[in-house]
DNA sequence: CCCTCTGGGGCAATCGTTTGCAGTATTCTC
DNA sequence: GAGAATACTGCAAACGATTGCCCCAGAGGG
């Protein structure tokens, strides 16, 4: 059952010392308290033995898990699987593992996660469940546990955040139609209470500014998820008042989905009717009718810097908080074409 | 940093009692072993406190962790994330969570994973990594740790798994098609190496056989992944040499989408000059040109089941191995239609 | 030649719980 | 009312590793 029934004791019985100077021995860092000759007796007993130091007793002692908790909203949402192995992959490397979990964006089992998450003693956390408000991480703060946001960021400076630079991204959108010769450009605005809603909104606006086109507030409208459903509910909207646009940045690949659905039941034609921009690049985009153009963000760059983050954070508590912004990248595809008219 | 510094000794302390007295109050199991109002009492001071039981220490003694570990091939393959959500949702109901790791099916990194997460006693193991012949799981099984497959089994039958009824749903696929009026059918097999690229494909030819059809080797075709390239590289192969056919039964969705690829490629419309049916019902099939008609299985449930199932063995190891085979269903979408012949 | 210093390593406490054992007080039985 | 059974609860030893402290031997200095 216990898979390595050897304990360090039988270790150091084998090489002929005490339990602490084995102890000693195999931790490279006090390694040099001992003799390297027992040293060396004892690393070969250890390895005759196949011993493998029992995570669980030395945790114990030193209030070390080596394990991360990693909450995010669903891990069936196709942007968060990269995320997570960029974390994993990472972690692994250094021999950490990480502990999952999923809040489906309900505050209270996101608290109740968390609170199970510290009891089981993680020594850090990575979260992609931010709203810009958020009372729970505040609170990780004040207490001082490592916790780093992925994804998304709140409004507090006082964290450590890995996102991409969406007003960068959405920039890139509104340049790229804006050069295929459009000019009446709509946007299907993701919920301001995340960060990504609000910063990409606020990228809208001020690349449309830059661009030398007054955005018309009359064709950005604001959803309340980040889902195809609601994507389709607002587009609906947008085409039923007879928003003049020929082209739309939607906050996200969902909310891109939700106006192909609307296009296909009006008969309206992608890219010759309109011409639409997603974000994020979840996976099967290119395999749509037409393939949708987006912005592509580096999903499991994401995770892997996160990761680096905290376990520099858990090293060294006084690290100061510092918000990565990673690039993101048009990704051409068959949903954007010069506007009609 | 430690998140409940308060241990069961304070708790004992406020409670006026011993802390073996007070560890066997807030143990509902040896509850009855104390005086109500004691227990009372100390259930009370624990309350008060906030006392939080270390579960480190407590797994220290008990040899339990209250941890699973999950090894999947790939996060990122869509067909993971609703298992492992239906794994860790059924763990949190119990208290339980998951450690995940993913093998890029190498069987060096899964030997590693494995013994890693062995070493940090976990207490049973999900796997969805496995060929038909498995070497680590037959170790794991001589070893007595508890262990149950999802999604593909092996060649034993001394194992516990949960997976979907391949040869029904291969059957559902091929009674559609046939239906139709198709009579020419190709496979594209999926790799035989595991249990459901095998199943598959007895299912595939016994449905043939079953519905009068002689099933034509020369229509069949192997593949050494579950790839999209792999299924374009063997569609391809299979148009090269003028097959004769009318429609394919692929081993997968993603091999189905090679297909795709190769069609688009070549000029050939689905379902007018072909149709298609996939497996497995991977997200965003439905928004595919045309949405692809495939076998769906349920994810979800998978997981679920599974966890339920380890969970079980681990609190009777004596409970006898077992496969449970869930339903497929099939997902009637665009790409089917009747020969044009 | 004696004293001090230092390197090496043993001893034992400790981390926070659980649990077998034993002691004491209470209750029951006759 | 005495002896025995019962019901609690305290005591202390684990679990397996880490680590501060101390001891001892040999080296070096004067």
């Amino acid at each position: 059952m216990a898979i390595s029934p050897v304990t360090l004791r039988d270790v150091a019985r084998r090489a002929g010392v005490h339990a602490g100077t084995a102890s000693r021995a195999l931790n490279p860092d006090t390694r040099s308290l001992v003799n390297p000759d027992t040293a060396q007796k004892v690393i070969q007993a250890a390895e005759e033995l196949d011993y493998r130091p029992n995570p669980i007793a030395r945790g114990l002692k030193t209030n070390k898990t080596f394990t991360l908790g990693v909450l995010i909203p669903d891990l069936t949402n196709p942007l968060f699987p990269p995320i997570v192995r960029g974390i994993e992959d990472t972690l692994a490397t250094v021999g950490y593992t990480a502990l999952l979990a999923n809040s489906d964006n309900d505050p209270e089992k996101e608290r109740l996660h968390f609170e199970t998450m510290k009891g089981r003693q993680v020594e850090g956390f990575i979260m992609a469940t931010a709203e810009r408000d958020h009372p729970l991480i505040e609170d990780a703060i004040a207490a001082d546990v490592p916790i780093v946001l992925v994804n998304r960021t709140v409004d507090s400076n006082r964290v450590f955040a890995v996102i991409n630079d969406d007003h960068r991204g959405t920039a890139l959108a509104v340049e790229h139609l804006v050069g295929l010769g459009h000019r009446r450009i709509a946007h299907v605005v993701g919920p301001e209470r995340y960060s990504t809603g609000k910063a990409r909104r606020e990228g809208f606006f001020d690349a449309m500014k830059k661009a030398g086109l007054e955005p018309n507030p009359g064709i950005t409208r604001d959803t309340n998820t980040f889902t195809e459903e609601e994507g389709a509910r607002v587009f609906r909207a947008l085409l039923d008042e007879g928003g003049d646009f020929t082209a739309v940045v939607a906050g996200n690949d969902l909310l891109a989905l939700g106006c192909y659905d609307v296009m296909a039941e009006v008969g309206l034609s992608c890219p010759d009717d309109l011409s639409i921009v997603g974000y994020n690049d979840i996976p099967f985009l290119d395999k749509l009718r037409p393939p949708l153009t987006t912005i592509r963000i580096p999903h499991y760059q994401i995770g892997v810097r996160a990761t680096e983050l905290v376990l520099q954070r858990i090293q060294d508590p006084a690290t100061e908080p510092v918000t990565l912004q990673l690039d993101p990248e048009l990704v051409l595809r068959g949903s954007t074409a010069p506007p009609r008219s």
